[in-house]
DNA sequence: CATGGAAAAAG
DNA sequence: CTTTTT
DNA sequence: CATG
């Protein structure tokens, strides 16, 4: 997260004004399309990554650990030969001079490790950890959604060795609480969890493309009917350009003139009163139908997460359709037309068009029933004064962010899904300037910008 | 041996 | 504080 | 975990 680690993720820096260390950074990002070099180090690198898959589950305080592992991986990831000797990794230099991996010149653990693979060709520690029953059984319980280290820790420690003995006991507990039996005791889980638990299957698989631009278009025509004009955004790894997806996120802001419109105004053009009704209007349309099936968290108007799922068998999901609304285009509202382009015809999943009105709501799935698979789904909804921070935060990915906020605190400013914030002098003081677009995020920073294809790193 | 650190929302 | 989101 |  400090961008100089971990993913090597530099953010291409062209000019870099203040502290003038050019890390341009080789090939790995230098132009978006070369971009994908092979890692000629996997047998490095996955083991690595295992362990740090491992940690991410374990205990908070591992953090730091994760983080260095993954400043190796990254490193090691990049180069254009495959490491024999540990001494490749200490006297080798990146074009600028920099020291691959600096701490490769002392005997640090991480190096250690690698010289572990290099030798007997696997990690004593990631052994280890992956034959400990306790390990296992907490990772096992924490890919419940709802469920972190935490909890995780707790459940080991009542006995619960995974996923299926909660399940069991969860089960029971509901029928006593059903029956009304004072032996239920406190509840296992929260009302997440359970959800999470319910749809333990489902969430951890991936959706294709297309599914997520028909959930996608339910959220738009809803969203109209609501704000119409109002722009929606599908950002995320779809944004990106990923050919599946592991959940999708929706962002929706009003208008500009939205803003300036009187009550009465609003009124008349059937939209909503105010930006906080924006995304209440939306979920009771979404519920109405049947596309959103449970409610994770529902905030104060701006914020939601839930699960979603399509409607099942034919074409054509949608509520009212004699709404007096001219729903205008459903997507885009950025200036940068929704970033990535839809891929060709994706597979399996069809994305049916109806025919002559270009509805948004026309777009639906045709999905048999046995394929209906519930969906995470999350809904944002901004002024559209943020609108280029917004989409800029939430098409990530999570790591493109820290790097770029880290950029920017470097510069003295904080950067958050709203706006530049100045940090010193005058603390928390919105900065304003022509933000119209990601791009202006860009070259404020001093940036040069990057597509959101290649913001997954 | 302390410190490092993206930023925020929700329960 | 914990968990989640990018 | 790496650094100062
Ligand atoms: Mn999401």
């Amino acid at each position: 997260w400090d961008g100089s680690g971990g993913g090597g993720g530099e953010l291409v820096a062209e000019e870099l004004p203040n502290l003038g260390r050019v890390k341009m950074h080789l090939a790995c990002q230098k132009k978006s399309t070369a971009q994908r070099t092979i890692n000629l180090n996997t047998f490095i690198t996955d083991p690595l990554k295992e362990l740090i898959e491992l940690y991410d589950f374990l205990k908070t305080g591992h953090e730091y650990k994760k983080k260095a592992h993954l400043a190796v991986v990254a490193a090691l990831g990049q180069l254009d030969f495959k490491v024999t000797d540990i001494a490749q990794l200490c006297g080798h230099q990146l074009l600028d001079g920099q020291p691959l991996v600096p701490c490769f010149s002392k005997d640090c653990s991480s190096r250690r490790k690698v010289l572990e693979i290099l030798g007997k060709g696997r990690i004593e520690k990631l052994d280890e950890l992956k034959k400990c029953p306790k390990t296992m059984g907490i990772v096992d319980l924490a890919k419940v959604w709802g469920v972190g280290a935490s909890k995780a820790q707790s459940l080991w420690h009542q006995g619960f060795k995974g996923i299926e003995d909660l399940r069991a006991a969860v089960a029971k507990q509901a029928g006593l609480a059903a029956a009304g039996s004072p032996n239920a005791g406190p509840p296992l889980l929260s009302p997440q969890q359970l959800i999470g638990l319910r749809h333990h299957a489902d969430f951890q698989k991936r959706m294709p493309r297309a599914e997520a631009k028909a959930i996608g278009a339910h959220v738009a025509a809803a969203a109209q009917a609501a704000c119409p004009g109002c722009s929606v955004d599908l950002a995320g790894s779809y944004r990106r350009g990923k050919a599946d997806c592991g959940d999708l996120d929706v962002l929706i802001a009003p208008p500009p003139e939205y803003m300036s419109w009187s009550p009465k105004e609003r009124a008349a053009k059937g939209a909503v009163r105010s930006i906080e009704f924006v995304l209440p209007a939306v979920l009771r349309t979404l519920h109405a139908s049947g596309v959103v099936t449970d409610d994770l968290t529902r905030g104060e108007g701006r914020s939601y997460m839930g699960v979603a799922r399509l409607p099942a068998g034919s074409v054509e999901g949608d509520e009212d359709e004699g709404n007096g609304g001219d729903c205008s285009g459903g997507e885009g509202g950025d200036g940068s037309g929704g970033g990535g382009g839809e891929g060709g015809g994706d597979g399996e999943l069809v994305v049916a068009e109806a025919g002559a009105g270009v509805h948004p709501s026309s777009l639906a799935l045709v999905c048999p029933a046995s394929t209906r698979i519930h969906r995470r789904l999350d809904i944002k909804v901004y002024a559209p004064e943020a609108l280029p921070f917004a989409l800029l935060y939430f098409t990530g990915s999570d790591y493109f962010n820290r790097s770029m906020r880290w950029w920017a605190k470097k510069k003295g400013i904080s950067l958050n899904d709203e706006g530049f914030f100045q940090e010193s002098k005058k603390k928390g003081s919105r900065i304003d300037g022509e933000f119209h677009e990601e791009a202006d995020v860009f070259k404020y920073l001093g940036l040069a910008y990057v597509a959101p294809p290649d913001r997954s790193i």
